[in-house]
DNA sequence: CGTTATATTAACCATATGGTTAAACCAAAC
DNA sequence: GTTTGGTTTAACCATATGGTTAATATAACG
């Protein structure tokens, strides 16, 4: 309804976003959000009604960008090799990019998985040009191919996502545990892709 | 101090796991977890001094509880595919009776790893019977010897931990994308199992 | 300029919440 | 029975926080 983008509204989803993510939502403070946005709360609720309203809009924001640049990867002529070369890579690059959707999305992974997973059912159905179920088909009839072993979509599924999530929630306590420190975040990152990629070919290909 | 083990307290600490589980630190609420205590809201604080002391804990408790059950595993003539197999098994069964220790956990490693970490640190330095690093140089030394095919103990163990925590984790956001429905949780845990076993075992050993 | 619609703010408000306290309760010891 | 020490409670307190509002600034536009 403006000329453009609201610069405004814009600085307050990037502020709110870092706020959510470090805090979750019951710690994170609207005051808190806008300072770091350099406004007056009043404008929070100004843009979005609420606090529940601010991180919906979020929520949906996050989830749709991630979507989209997974649906890009899925292709009609896809490849059981190819989809565990370029979802742990995608995944795991995306992530490392922006740390606040893991954060986020798993907040409410387990805090409220209800609410999420409606968010996703909404944004999948939206996208009529590729759904998901004809992903879950595909890797069914992998399997009847003789292509892969792991015959559950659902597990093989599961196991890509969970090898390529897991780098970032679970990378400082395996630290911890193991005493190995990283050089550096993108040395790690780029071992953790090939480490993944190789786990997922060596053990669901045939 | 007393006679045996307190009762109340013992309430108070099972009240508010499932609290902090289901709300996370910030949302946790004092009052209730008093209330499905059965007991005064004051009396949180006169056994724990704080929310912060009642949460810290617990953490502790779950964390030594957790390394304990993880340390019977690890038996001095482990072989690489009887951790791949026992490894997932324990973690998978444990979390499945115990829902509030991945919430807990997961948590805190996404809003306060070095906390998490800390305590983790401290018991298992007070693990002297069996340490953390010579799980992992065997590790080490099972690549040397040929029997893996990852290199670096810190992915190899990931691999493992990301495999078995995700089920938990993820598995209402897999089951939305797909709209597979699981049929029982028994039944699902129990495939669960199998498939990151398998998975592990065929791309990892050699 | 004057009007209008949108942005933006300071000052408030109601309430929830972590935390305190002083008094009471209760079992065992004497 | 009374003292003693741990246990339990109701009633408070200070403050933080989500949310509101009325007034003001800003820009658009005729």
């Amino acid at each position: 309804m403006k000329k453009d983008k609201n610069p405004g509204r814009e600085k307050i989803l990037k502020a709110a976003q870092n706020e959510f993510a470090a805090r979750g939502f019951a710690g994170a403070r609207m005051e808190a959000i806008a300072r770091s946005a350099g406004c007056n709360k009043a404008m929070l609720f100004y843009y979005f009604s609420s606090k529940e309203g601010l991180y919906q809009t979020i929520l949906k924001e996050v989830m749709g960008e991630f979507f989209t640049k997974i649906n890009g990867v899925l292709t009609p002529d896809l490849t059981p090799a190819a989809l565990m070369e370029k979802f742990p890579e995608l995944y795991i690059q995306l992530f490392a990019r922006h740390p606040e959707f893991v954060r986020i999305v798993a907040f409410d992974l387990i805090h409220d998985p209800d609410n999420l997973c409606g968010i996703m059912g909404g944004i999948i159905s939206q996208m009529t040009h590729f759904g998901p179920h004809p992903l879950f088909e595909r890797i069914r009839r992998w399997h009847e191919q003789g292509l892969t072993s792991e015959p559950d979509p659902l597990h093989f599924m599961m196991n890509i996502v969970a090898l390529s999530i897991f780098s970032f929630i679970g990378k400082p306590m395996v630290e911890a545990i193991s005493g190995i420190r990283v050089a550096s975040d993108e040395e790690f990152y780029r071992r953790r892709v090939a480490s993944v990629v190789n786990v997922l070919k060596r053990g669901m290909l045939k």
